[in-house]
DNA sequence: GATCATAAAATCGTCGACGATTTGAAGAAA
DNA sequence: TTTCTTCAAATCGTCGACGATTTTATGATC
């Protein structure tokens, strides 16, 4: 019944994995159906990536409470792995964790929002201008490919599907840039932004976004870095003020609320 | 024998902390004299702040093992805490943590260093465009005292202090900024250029710096956006500059590499 | 003497356990 | 009924231990 560090067939997935699947309803909102397929990769990286999807999808609400042992019987791991992954979400402000009292899923407050989009945009800034320098034709035939996914994904308005493409697209755009630091920084970002953009109602305006993704494009690749920046600029505000302005206190919002306690 | 998780005075001291201080040399430079004053503050910050200031002042060069067991005497605390820490040095790229292998203290390539001023000049640059904006009198006030400071510094001749009140001064200007997630981000990145620096010998134009910071400081006061952000920018090119050019392959650089392996 | 195989030591990853703190509830007093 | 006290349950922080991996030392072979 000992552990093995590396990747190889384990036992643990018939220990605990399969032992509770959505058996609990504690009253409150806990996480059911956070656990994933359960395949036998690096579980590290599965329970982050479980919890961080489970907050973008809206299944774990901001204030949110992730006690240990939850997580530990859920993915069939000891406290020490579950520990490591917390912290690693917390520093990516996923989730808060205070001394003593646990974690809880991150509640970004309109200051927050305010600053972080303002941080966004100093970066996406830098990137694109960058981005302008460096890029090559190949990369710009890349970008095209990536705005027709955008098109399909709008086609079939399934927001998570079309979120998902939208991400890709600022971190492909920034990946040109050719700094992994910087890229590193905005990832979190926009990880961020997501987060609050789930958090406050998905803005239905993809086609507005869509047409400013194609304005940067074609910045991009005719070398005019003054009109990338601008583009880019110009785009973000006005995803903040979409943002900003569509949630006059809508139902979830306040249900929000109240299990922040 | 127990253990207490918040500050109280705890009998660890006395158990390891003072058993060994300078007794062993095992050959290859290890990490002798990490351990500070030994005061009874939050030990987690002390276990970091002493490989922080270790790393800084080249008593643990680049490559230099950080085997967890030993951390766990000199400071008194078990792996888990000391574990806890090397994880956040990890993600501050002060070291490096290879799987099974234990931890490094990170050896910054050329590569790297290019990205990591590439970076720090985009976060500066949009920080104190910012900070034109924001700033007060007061703010002003302030900066002409960290001068005043540097002056000093420079006149003792002591690197180490220098190079902290020039520290200061990048960060107390990025303060101005307004923005705590492009100042966190920036703190990091200073921290990575000053063990860069503290690599490849520290570069003695202080002179130099400090009149730049004052070109800076200046532009800011007469709200001067763009020569701000020139002057931001020229001090930072030339920063770097001296940085690359007084690396000759020094005798501590070639020992580094050694022990590199 | 150099190279390779083997064994011992050191070190890392994970686990379960213990005490301490916080949380939540039951019961007494106003 | 409301509020405060007391107590039990849940949860967190830290520790020591065990197996697995890596590193180092030892000895055999060419």
């Amino acid at each position: 019944m000992t552990q093995k560090p590396s990747a190889k067939p384990r036992k643990t997935a018939s220990t605990a994995a399969g032992a509770r699947k959505a058996g609990r309803g504690p009253a409150r909102t806990d996480m059911a159906g956070i656990a994933a397929v359960d395949g036998g990769a690096d579980v590290e990286q599965r329970i982050y990536q479980s919890v961080f999807d489970g907050v973008l999808n809206q299944r774990l609400p901001p204030g949110t409470k992730l006690p240990e042992p939850a997580l530990c019987s859920l993915f069939g791991v000891s406290r020490a792995v579950v520990r490591k992954v917390l912290q690693r979400l917390e520093h990516d402000r996923i989730v808060e964790l205070r001394p003593n009292r646990g974690a809880v899923v991150a509640a970004p407050t309109p200051e927050e929002t305010r600053k972080i989009f303002e941080a966004r945009r100093a970066l996406e800034a830098a990137l694109v201008e960058l981005a302008v320098q460096r890029h090559s034709g190949k990369d710009i035939e890349e970008l095209h490919a990536l705005l027709h996914q955008e098109e399909e994904a709008m086609a079939n308005a399934y927001q998570p599907a079309w979120a998902q493409t939208a991400r890709n697209f600022h971190l492909r755009v920034a990946a040109l840039g050719g700094n992994p630091i910087l890229l590193a920084y905005l990832t979190e970002l926009i990880s961020r932004c997501s987060l609050i953009v789930a958090l406050y109602e998905p803005a239905g305006n993809a086609a507005c976004e869509h047409e400013e993704h194609c304005d940067i494009v074609d910045a991009i690749s005719k070398g005019d870095a003054k009109r990338a920046v601008a583009a880019m600029n110009a785009h973000l505000v006005g995803l903040e003020e979409r943002i900003c302005l569509e949630r006059p206190s809508s139902v979830k919002t306040l249900a929000q609320m109240l299990n922040l306690a």
